[in-house]
DNA sequence: TAACAAAAGTGAGCACCGCTCTTGTTTTCT
DNA sequence: AGAAAACAAGAGCGGTGCTCACTTTTGTTA
């Protein structure tokens, strides 16, 4: 059953070819350099026919923004299974960013003008890595802290500049962890507000890091350094 | 002296008029919306006109890119003349990317294709944010830490899943940290490395964090609890 | 004041882009 | 075999950055 005519299957071919196409021109020439005439040139077809396949540019990139998540999160799974650890899923980021910057640049850089991704299509594999996240600081925040994972792995102990009347840490922070506490339950993860917070600090720096590194806002000469640079900062965070 | 011929003038009004021009345009439309057929056609003249103001495209981004960075940091110098304080820095600093979005992608969002800002002309402006930043976490480990700022504000002494042996935290950072040293001295800011890597922690999830909630990379329903997530992330930091 | 040189503005043109629409061809299904 | 669906072609619309030869304006200088 489900037999696939050979129709069928030159048109799967054809849209798999243009979306290696399109994730060979985003490599090279960033979201720019994605141009559905060139594609089209490529195929040695006329311009109009792209189309038959794909709805606009905008579609195009979301399959590719999809991919490329998902691939992201292929990688550092499998880094996973090595060593379950912050910094390894820090490191195989960092990996990966390097080896596709122009794809690390599509899902993690300023998005498309004019266009979001939907939800719908792009949620799921764009929050993988997120999870796991989550859940090895939840795992780490229980082998340590006992009973009480809310002290573990935070280190607010210590904080020069707060000022004590703030009272921002506690009370306030419920709320403005809400939308994201939601988010998890969707996924069907359930976890501690405080695993969550640490969460959100280790997550903003690791992609904060690596798109410095990438987009070069640290500036130049950190090559043979990102390395330890990301574990210096996996290390800082108290990882 | 340094008489200012109408000439000159006249130049220097439609120069100011283009960066306004094409502010505005960024601003409505991020930086693929920043046209220089668009801003002649304001302007009421020929597209190739506008040729005479500017050599090109890029060179009018990097003007703006400029601005940006320096109206960024006259704002948080001036919220930090209220309260210096490491929240107040990235309050105000994502309380400016609230109200300019597109300016804040233009800075710390993808850079844009196949061209770089020319750093002469950027990096003091681009860094003056993170040079006060760098200030602030100094003078706190100061306070704190007494005659050895190497564990002020630092809180690697709590941290679960690190491995004992892992050795990545003194040997290396030294080197890792090297360029960014390089950077500040040029600066003439001559700093512990310590001081430097906790900077670093903090500005990186600062950066994170508000590319996040700029790019909607959280999902949505945070609009109303942007600050206290900032509040909550830099408390947890340790500050 | 008249002549001249520099600066500013013009308009056509090149090569690209996304996208649409009409026409013709080919394949598939009934 | 004929109808229907899928595919491809080609022209065309409006947009982009940028160049080049040319004219007009402007300020200075002889």
């Amino acid at each position: 059953m489900t037999e696939t005519t050979p129709r069928q299957r030159a048109r799967l071919e054809t849209e798999a070819q243009i979306t290696q196409i399109g994730n060979r021109m985003i490599d090279e020439g960033g979201v720019a350099g994605l141009s559905l005439r060139a594609i089209a040139r490529e195929l040695g077809v006329v311009s109009s026919a792209v189309y038959r396949y794909v709805k606009s540019r905008d579609e195009l990139l979301t399959i590719l923004i999809r991919d490329a998540f998902t691939q992201i999160a292929d990688e550092v799974d499998a880094a996973l299974e090595d060593e379950r650890s912050v910094q390894a899923l820090a490191l195989s980021m960092l990996d990966w960013s390097r080896r596709f910057p122009s794809r690390w640049a599509l899902i993690y850089g300023t998005p498309v003008p004019d266009y979001e991704a939907p939800r719908q299509e792009t949620v799921v594999p764009g929050t993988r890595v997120m999870v796991a996240l989550t859940q090895l600081i939840a795992t780490a925040a229980e082998t340590v802290g006992g009973g009480d994972p809310r002290n573990a792995g935070s280190h607010s102990a210590s904080r020069p500049g707060a000022k004590a009347g703030s009272g921002s840490t506690d009370t306030t922070t419920v709320s403005a962890l809400g939308p994201l506490r939601d988010g998890l339950k969707e996924l069907g993860i359930d976890c501690d507000d405080a695993v969550i917070l640490r969460t959100l600090s280790v997550w903003v720096a690791i992609i904060g890091a690596i798109n410095g590194l990438r987009f070069g806002q640290f500036g130049p000469g950190f090559d043979d350094y990102e390395d330890d640079l990301v574990r210096a900062l996996i290390a800082d965070l108290g990882f």
